[in-house]
DNA sequence: TAGTCTACCAACCGATCGTTTGACAGATGG
DNA sequence: CCATCTGTCAAACGATCGGTTGGTAGACTA
């Protein structure tokens, strides 16, 4: 078996206390179960889950590949923890982030920007969780902490049909997914040496969303 | 080595004269070539490319894997043509289907509704252009005929700003981004089941294009 | 200081991967 | 009728895959 409550979901709850002293040669668990997060979304995002091999994730880490398996205990594991935690993350953001009055179609622009703006600044992880995530098993993608994001896009649609600050002509499901869209894009091409700052792109992004469906 | 011309992108030009009689228990070779991209286009779009087994498109035909080996030099090789025939394809339709003059919001407007339509009737095979391609080789990927379809856009927005149909606030890049955005999603949420013809779709799309940058 | 736990190593497992080779039945063509 | 070509089989190749097992040095705890 593998390290009591490691490895299922909600990992090691840091620990007691360990973490005093300077660790020359070994590393923290919880310091190591970081890293390992890091190289094997960084794995996931560029050569893609079934092409990433658990031994060139050892690799990285300095470590060998039986010893992965002290903090999981699937390469599958892996891949779902990743996307488990930016999703996690980014129900955090959006919901704090975004407001919850005003005209819909201002929500909808907030909603949008708050999205791009997260997406960019998690590139590595939200392109895990858009490009790989259909790798897990279906039980497994079952298990995710999904927040509907679409719905609530669909949603913002509605309402701001009903304000009369969306136009009546949009069908709601197709505007949510045509936005969805312009937005999840940004994943296949944004480039950090880019001359446009996260939150330029966002802004941009976001009028432009809202410009395709404002009344 | 392999069968001779077999295998280098052209394929065989259909051979002299053979399929004069039904062929009971054999296929001819161009016939089970085109088996051949099908399955594996099904199957690379279905489970992805490094997901896939030869020994799995093997079952599907009915044949041994080994015997793959007639038609292909690699398993990248059949990645490589499945993504080369429907870009010739796609060149090939929205050449001749969308229009040369016009105020230029209109022609974008065509170009997204052509591309839309192209994209569902080849589900499949433009799902493993958009999500598998990069599973190529660099070199590989260099040898791809691709088509500028985001240049295209872009020079569209351009001339739209220029004949004073598009609205001249949008960064042409930004917006040729996400116009390609909004479309290409669409092979992440359509199913064959939904309610909505292609064309329907694909009209719904376009028109909310156009309105994101219109004047 | 004795015992326990943490984080890892070393070695191995069976399965499966893409790929190669040699042979060969049947259709084709002279 | 004989030679050739086409499409496939049968069997094997080394490499590598995800995963397992048993051990253990060193830090921590009591």
């Amino acid at each position: 078996m593998i390290g009591g409550t490691r490895a299922s979901g909600a990992r090691r709850t840091a620990g007691k206390g360990r973490s005093r002293r300077a660790e020359a040669t070994r590393k923290s668990g919880d310091e190591r179960w970081a890293e390992l997060l890091q190289v094997a979304a960084k794995t996931f995002a560029s050569k893609g889950y079934s092409a990433t091999t658990l031994q060139g994730i050892a690799n990285d880490l300095g470590m060998l590949k039986g010893s992965l398996y002290y903090y999981i205990r699937t390469k599958e594991d892996l891949l779902f923890e990743v996307i488990q935690a930016v999703l996690v993350l980014a129900e955090e953001r959006l919901s704090e982030r975004v407001p919850v009055d005003g005209p819909a179609v201002e929500r909808l622009e907030a909603l949008v920007r708050e999205h791009v703006v997260f997406l960019i600044e998690h590139l590595t992880e939200t392109t895990v969780y858009l490009h790989e995530a259909d790798q897990l098993s279906p039980e497994r993608r079952a298990e995710l902490p999904v927040h509907g994001f679409i719905a609530r896009l669909e949603g913002l649609v509605v309402e701001g049909q009903e304000d009369g600050t969306i136009r009546a002509d949009v069908d709601p499901r197709m505007g949510a997914l045509v936005i969805l869209g312009s937005a999840n894009w940004v994943y296949r091409w944004y480039r950090p040496e880019g001359d446009l700052a996260p939150e330029e792109i966002a802004d941009e992004i976001a009028r432009t969303c809202r410009r395709s469906v404002e009344a």
